[in-house]
RNA sequence: GCCAGAGUGGCGGAAUGGCAGACGCGCUGGAUUCAAAAUCCAGUGCCCGCAAGGGCGUGAGGGUUCGAGUCCCUCCUCUGGUACCA
């Protein structure tokens, strides 16, 4: 047998660790702790991927290598196993989601343990565990149990909320609702997309341009009652705590960006007082376009020729400047009053540029503003506009939409009548759903005025440095959105942009007008699904003695937790756009409290609940008292390396983060952050693919004359017709130039790309598989090797039996692979390590440390490689360095590794041996290369300080240093202390040569020494190859 | 559009501002073999040259530096993310 064979030492190494549960952690760490988390996969069907591996394997070798080193290692595995997948088959074959979700797990469990990764298996979860799922109840409870106090910052129970009188005068039931409105789970209609042809509602990624993905069914947006979860709240600290995280900056950025904080103002636009739309009031008198307020000169109000009315509605100006007065007097309202329109502006500075306003199609005031008169136009816009989804919304309408609502705005800096249109590119839910338009400085703005030929004012001077053309800027032909110097703004000018924001900001303060405001991105969570197969809401609805919803809920008691799935007979949809739940038996749906009846929530938690906590669950799985012991918590938390997919950068961490950050407020866990350190793996693509393509009538058509037309089929850029994409066999295609052609056709480029792995591409690639053929060892190792981990990279399967020709020689290095029974190498030996080999083992041992330190597996697997070349070659093979090698490949290739060990004479598992550590004395050669540059009139070498190589090279009047001075003499003053290696050699111990190198082109200085002596011997070449020294100066 | 990351041999990739291409794959030649596989040895960036040797080389162009794959600026290409956030 003793040919390596992965298949035996494999399942005999995973028995052995199983057996003796070698990597259960401690319910408490003994001495320095580390915590390392891999993002745990959904189930599928489809078995692991071998991206998955990747990750796992990165933070095995942590692992591994950490317990050696004598930390206390927390490195636990689970399954995210509520999702959708589980829920289509169960609808498909009638069978409970759980049935084929256990399958699943069962599944994607053997092929973890048959990589051999060193989890600690008992504490194993998955988020559908009926006591998991308790926990996750239980938290959703502490979230809605928790309201958010703004000067605090901080969360606290709900009964800490301040009551105002009011409504605590109002009775108990306002007194609730009022705590309602301020928990951090609330209720509210959000839309969903609900098809009636399937009859159920469907994710977003359901929906694939407006129609269902599967079928192609219509599918419209409905209001639904909905469960959302406040954390815009904790919008400031999930981004100011990003800062002390150890993660990359790009997610930081990510995350930034998505929580998308601003800081503006907020200022209020009078629109005079009164009635819903219709005929104008005493207060607002019909102003004749162009006169009163307006100012001559400039392009007026902006109203456009063709729908100026004298009906239009506009406040007088008296109205304006006793509503100006008043404000000043009775300061910013909190709450916007009927008689303004509060916009939100991120450049205050450009208020005197506003030649127009929008309001969101959904703004409440629309009704109030639009006179009669365009009721209709106004109406069949809003209508359209609410018929878009999402998508329609930005992507297919690249034009900007709005109309004019007939009413008109005051602006408060100087008094001008703006006009009022409606249009969808200002979102309801944004700021405060009304801006004022500036379409000389804002992109959008431009747009939508050019469209509509709305005037456009410059009141920002870009300058002569700025990258646009200043003239036409200033003549209100280009847009310029940078800072300037304000012009066109009385009382303004030429103060530059952020000053002017921060005192025009301070003045509408002082005059009441408006205030400094902050504004995010993020939205709350819709944090419900129209789903079975997710957590049941521990939440009960009163019903009224007709058995209607109250309006009132309450929490499910926590003794009463879990709230269990109900069986069900069917999974199939009910057909009306309520949860699938609504069809449960009628004695889990209406449970009888005290007497009263309740409807229980029929939303099911969304996939993402499961995934916020698990990190913590796992320290302390099998707690029934508590979701974790409070001293198991604080003894390893926070996790110290989290690894996973970048596509869960910012969802799935920021969630974590809010929940996370809610227990923190709760004092359930004692750390605001959960990951101190993040690293995102690369996705493994799949093998490189080489395409050509031929038209119609099979002639070859060049790569570049091939372009992607709508759904992506491949067409002849001159005409349009269609290519049919064939795969080539590398044998038939050659390098030129930059790509690849067909081979003896160089004006036919080929494509040459590795695609994300897919079944209908068929490349996916199956980890049994490549266990079975090559070991998973090599599967391992390979992943590793492929190239840095957070790259994205191709799949090869001639890299894989690279690595495992590499295992093949380790093997042979120290077993006698012609033997019948696991028997050491006739060339191991007892023989002490020469200095050479000495060094390498030093080298090898530092480089693999330092490598996995910094997960820089792949030239760690090259260090191994290297030291394999080595020793393989000598005929004796001391222990003495075979053993220390076996460690060090341990936490890549553990089965081998503790087949190795065992044969080198160990009884216990290596799992837990001392890490090899290096002698820095070790590492010092005797004889070392220098480079040295010569430039002709002025080569010196660099800084002096590189402990290698420095001691040549660095100015000539510097310590330890050599060059070449002006006149292109070079000094070889050598030092032994330059060296770095202590003790190596003394300083003191230098030579000094000076070469006439005016005619050379490079040197090259050899440098030998013994212990303590020093001696130089210098060779500098010259253009003819000369020796320059045989021509000392 | 915007944001982020990346462009180095035939391929995957190495290289704290200091000999570019470590290591692996592939390829070429040799040993072993009846033969093949496997294994071992040698070679392998490109161009010129029998050779010694020489020239050119890290997406393009500029710059900083004694010295740039590495730092700075401009541009090109690719990959990923994102979509009117005022």
């Amino acid at each position: 047998m003793p040919r390596y064979n992965p298949a035996t030492i494999e399942k005999k190494w995973q028995a052995y660790w199983e057996e003796h549960e070698t990597f259960r952690s401690p319910r408490l760490p003994s001495g320095e702790k580390l915590y390392v988390l891999d993002m745990f996969p959904y189930p599928s069907g489809d078995g692991l991927h071998v991206g998955h591996p990747e990750g796992y394997t990165a933070t095995d070798i942590i692992c591994r290598a950490a317990r050696m080193r004598g930390r206390s290692v927390m490195h636990p595995m689970g399954f995210d196993a509520f999702g959708l997948p589980a829920e289509e088959h169960a609808i498909r074959t009638n069978t409970p989601p759980r049935e084929s979700t256990e399958r699943n797990v069962a599944n994607f469990r053997r092929q973890l343990k048959m990589l051999g990764f060193s989890y600690d298996w008992s504490r194993e979860l998955a988020t559908t565990d009926v006591e998991y799922v308790r926990w996750t109840q239980w938290i959703f409870l502490q979230i809605y149990d928790t309201w958010f106090d703004e000067a605090l910052q901080r969360g606290r129970p709900i009964v800490e909320l301040p009551i105002p009188a009011e409504v605590k005068a109002a009775g108990d039931a306002a007194v609730r609702r009022y705590q309602d409105e301020h928990r951090l789970a609330y209720q509210s209609e959000a839309p969903v997309n609900w098809c009636p042809a399937l009859g159920t509602v469907l994710a977003n990624e359901e929906v694939v341009d407006g129609k269902s993905e599967r079928g192609g069914h219509p599918v419209e947006r409905r209001p639904l009652r909905q469960w959302m979860l406040r954390i815009t709240a904790y919008a400031d600290r999930l981004e100011r705590d990003l800062d002390a995280l150890d993660w990359p900056e790009s997610v930081k950025l990510l995350q930034r960006n998505w929580i998308g904080r601003s800081t503006g103002a907020e200022v209020d636009f009078y629109i005079g007082e009164g009635g819903t739309g219709g005929s104008p009031t005493s207060a607002d008198l019909p102003i004749d376009v162009g006169s009163g307020l307006s100012t001559g000169g400039q392009a007026t109000s902006g109203t456009p020729r063709d729908v100026r009315a004298s009906h239009d509605r506009k406040p007088s100006e008296a109205a304006f400047v006793a509503w100006k007065a008043a404000r000043a007097k009775s300061r910013y309202p909190k709450k916007p009053g009927e008689d303004v329109l509060r916009i939100y502006t991120t450049r205050p500075d450009t208020l005197f540029g506003a030649t127009y306003m929008v309001i969101a199609p959904e703004h409440p005031l629309v009704d109030r503003l639009t006179p009669a008169a365009r009721r209709e136009s106004v109406e069949a816009y809003r209508q359209r506009a609410a018929a878009k989804s999402d998508l329609d919304r930005t992507e297919l309408a690249k034009a900007k939409t709005g109309v004019f609502t007939g009413a008109y705005a005051i602006n408060p800096v100087n008094g001008k009548p703006v006009p009022i249109w409606i249009a969808d590119y200002v979102l309801m839910s944004y700021g405060t759903g009304a801006i004022m338009a500036v379409p000389g400085h804002d992109e959008r703005d431009y747009e939508f005025a050019v469209q509509y030929d709305i005037p456009i004012v410059a009141v920002v001077d870009p300058g002569l440095e700025a990258d646009v053309d200043r003239n036409a800027v200033l003549a209100g032909r280009e847009v310029f959105t940078g800072n300037g110097v304000a012009i066109n703004s009385p009382g303004y000018e030429g103060e530059v942009t952020p000053a002017f924001k921060k005192k025009i900001t301070a003045d509408l303060a002082t005059q009441g007008l408006g205030r400094e405001a902050v504004n995010y991105k993020l939205r709350d969570w819709l944090f419900s699904r129209q789903r079975f197969w997710g957590e049941p809401f521990p939440i009960l609805h009163e019903l009224d003695a007709a058995g209607n919803k109250t309006g009132l809920v309450r929490a499910v008691e926590e003794r009463d937790l879990p709230v269990n799935l109900p069986h069900l007979d069917d999974y199939k949809p009910h057909g009306r756009p309520e949860p699938p739940l609504d069809k449960s038996p009628e004695e889990w749906l209406y449970p009888v409290i005290d007497g009263k009846r309740y409807k229980r929530e029929t939303n099911t938690m969304p996939q993402w609940a499961g995934s916020c906590w698990y990190y913590l669950r796992y320290l302390d799985n099998e707690n029934a008292e508590r979701m974790v012991d409070p001293e198991v918590e604080r003894a390893w938390m926070p996790v110290d390396l989290y690894i996973g997919g970048a596509e869960h950068a910012v969802l799935h961490l920021l969630y974590s983060r809010f929940w996370h950050k809610v227990l923190y407020d709760r004092g359930v866990v004692t750390t605001p952050e959960p990951f101190a350190k993040l690293v995102n793996q690369g996705m493994i693509l799949g093998e490189v693919e080489m395409t050509g393509y031929r038209d119609a009538a099979g002639a070859w058509v060049s790569a570049r004359e091939v372009k992607f037309g709508e759904d992506n089929t491949p067409v002849r850029k001159a005409d349009g017709q269609a290519v049919e994409a064939v795969k080539i066999d590398p044998a038939n295609a050659e390098k030129h130039g930059e790509g690849f052609v067909l081979k003896g056709n160089a004006a036919i480029q080929l494509e040459s790309r590795a695609f994300k792995m897919s079944k209908s591409r068929g490349n996916v690639v199956n980890p049994d598989q490549v266990v079975r053929e090559y070991g998973a060892d090599a599967l391992r190792l390979y992943e590793m090797f492929m190239g840095p981990l957070e790259a994205t990279k191709p799949w090869s399967m001639d890299g894989v039996s690279g690595v495992r020709g590499f295992l093949d020689r380790a093997w042979r290095m120290i077993i006698d692979d012609r033997a019948d029974d696991v028997r050491l190498s006739a060339a191991v030996c007892d023989d002490a390590l020469s200095a050479e080999q000495n060094r390498v083992l030093h080298k090898t041992i530092k480089a693999v440390t330092e490598d996995i330190d910094r997960l820089g597996f792949n030239t760690a697997i090259a260090r191994m490689m290297e030291f394999t070349n080595y020793f393989t070659k000598l005929d004796r093979r001391p222990r003495a360095a075979l053993a220390p090698f076996v460690l060090l490949l341990s936490p890549f290739a553990p089965h081998i590794a503790e087949e190795l060990w065992e044969a080198l004479g160990h009884r216990e598992s290596l799992a837990y041996e001392p890490w090899p550590t290096w002698d820095e004395a070790a590492l010092v050669e005797d004889s070392i290369e220098v480079p040295v540059q010569v430039n002709g009139d002025d080569a010196r070498g660099g800084e002096g300080g590189r402990e290698d190589r420095g001691a040549i090279g660095g100015e000539a009047d510097r310590e330890g240093a050599g060059g070449a001075g002006a006149a292109g003499v070079f000094c070889g003053e050598v030092r032994g202390a330059g060296l770095g290696a202590r003790g190596a050699a003394r300083s003191g111990d230098w030579a000094q040569r000076e070469y006439d190198i005016r005619r050379a082109t490079h040197a090259r200085i050899k440098w030998e020494y013994g212990l303590g002596t020093g001696s130089l011997s210098c060779s500098c070449f010259g253009r003819n190859g000369h020796d320059l020294r045989d021509d000392p100066h």
